[in-house]
DNA sequence: CCTATATTTTTTGCATACAAAATATTTTTG
DNA sequence: CAAAAATATTTTGTATGCAAAAAATATAGG
């Protein structure tokens, strides 16, 4: 028979909360909606042309998603992390890049690694270009590389969902030369890791990774906060 | 000076959505609720006692915290979790416990680790009695005493988040005597753990803790789908 | 009798309306 | 002029109403 009559699915489009959710997301995670403002349903209601019904149901997700934080007859306000809400979530990400990466250098096949291999490459052009936003596009690349070939949905969730805190930090950070010169070569960890299927390697490789990243993350908060740069030591509670 | 006022906070009583993703969540945890099952905006907002826009806020947020599904223009059911998921699931949750077996063994303190070691032998003595209910209180609070020993409330709050979806499952757990005992005999590994501050062994007692865990919840999963019992090998894939 | 179509009913999704709380403004008072 | 009180405005929280979609029921046709 030569039916093309496909009745599953006909094109459900999403609905309103759930556009609005996306949409506010992406301003939290851009910093369009700054750490700490509030969020006036009046004017977002008019801004995204919804009413206030599902931009309130958004915002409730937002809250369950931890972006944003509900105060009680006093709307929502951005998330603001002190430092060490940025320490904690920190511990908890290399915590799951680690898994991640454990668990990717069980499962990965040949194909995928040859492709973060190849998106690897592509990482060391925009870093030679010095492309902060390309070399940022492909961090995140193999990190969705590295958490698909891990083969666990639930953690590559969990992974996205405590990372979209930090991406506002992150999405200004500039790495100086020294930091960003450390973070490629640890990729070249990875990689060796990967392809040896060495799952502890992974792990460690990670885990440092993270700390690392961490410190970063650290010295802008610190910088952003107090213009005074007495650079306090002591940064990195995370376990090597 | 003797002031007594105290302005801030004079009680702000929960928003009304607030209590019902409450209410929800604990019927969900606890099955009343059955995972698949539809939840009928009329029919609860008239058992709750509200109207639906509160609910359906509840509802919103219950499903960023992957409680129940969204199913558009369909409304929410209560999450079931495939087999698959349930591994998945476990998986996460071993990862996320054995870092924060990891973290408490390196922060824990003497008067943290003597109330462990009495909420444990609380539980030998739920253990003695078969009293299966107090028996996983006191495994829950020693859990959550081990959370908070971690002193990472980012690492708690996402411990909770994904243990919450597994809550409905094991609410009716029924361990064979066994299973029971070798859980009573991975919490006395953890207290010498912990007493011992060897982070990397708590770490190791904590993962194969869950993979045993995990075995007890499949068991339960296929009794109950399939009444034939032709046990399935490979049921752990989870790394000790 | 079963299947397919048409009609009714129910249910979800969104917008609007109203009440209570919080915030901003003005007025009063020392 | 400053601080406090009173008033007005804005904003959040909840309920209700209406339209569109889905589900249930009834009806027609093979």
């Amino acid at each position: 028979m030569t039916a093309e009559i496909i009745p599953i699915t006909p094109a459900p489009r999403a609905a309103l909360h759930e556009q609005v959710a996306y949409r506010l997301r992406q301003m939290l995670v851009e910093g369009r909606i700054p750490p700490g403002a509030k969020l006036n349903e009046r004017e977002l209601s008019i801004d995204l042309k919804v009413s206030r019904t599902p931009l309130r149901e958004a915002i409730k997700m937002l809250a369950a998603e931890g972006l944003v934080e509900l105060l009680t007859n006093r709307g929502a306000i951005a998330v603001e992390l002190t430092e060490s809400d940025v320490l904690h979530t920190f511990e908890v990400m290399a915590g799951l890049e680690a898994q991640s990466g454990e668990l990717a250098a069980q499962r990965i096949t040949e194909a995928e690694l040859n492709e973060i291999k190849a998106l690897h490459f592509e990482m060391l052009a925009a870093y030679t270009r010095r492309d902060l936003p390309a070399y940022y596009r492909l961090n995140s690349a193999i990190h969705s590389a590295i958490n698909a070939a891990a083969r666990n949905p639930v953690l590559a969730a969990t992974y996205n969902q405590v990372n979209a805190r930090l991406h506002a930090l992150r999405f200004r950070s500039n790495q100086d030369g020294e930091k960003w010169k450390n973070a490629v070569q640890e990729h070249e960890l990875m990689i060796k890791a990967l392809t040896a299927r060495d799952a502890a390697g992974m792990r460690a490789v990670l885990a440092s990774h993270l700390a690392n990243k961490l410190d970063v993350v650290l010295e802008q908060l610190r910088a952003a906060s107090q213009p005074s740069p007495s650079h306090v030591s002591n940064a990195s509670p995370i376990k090597a």
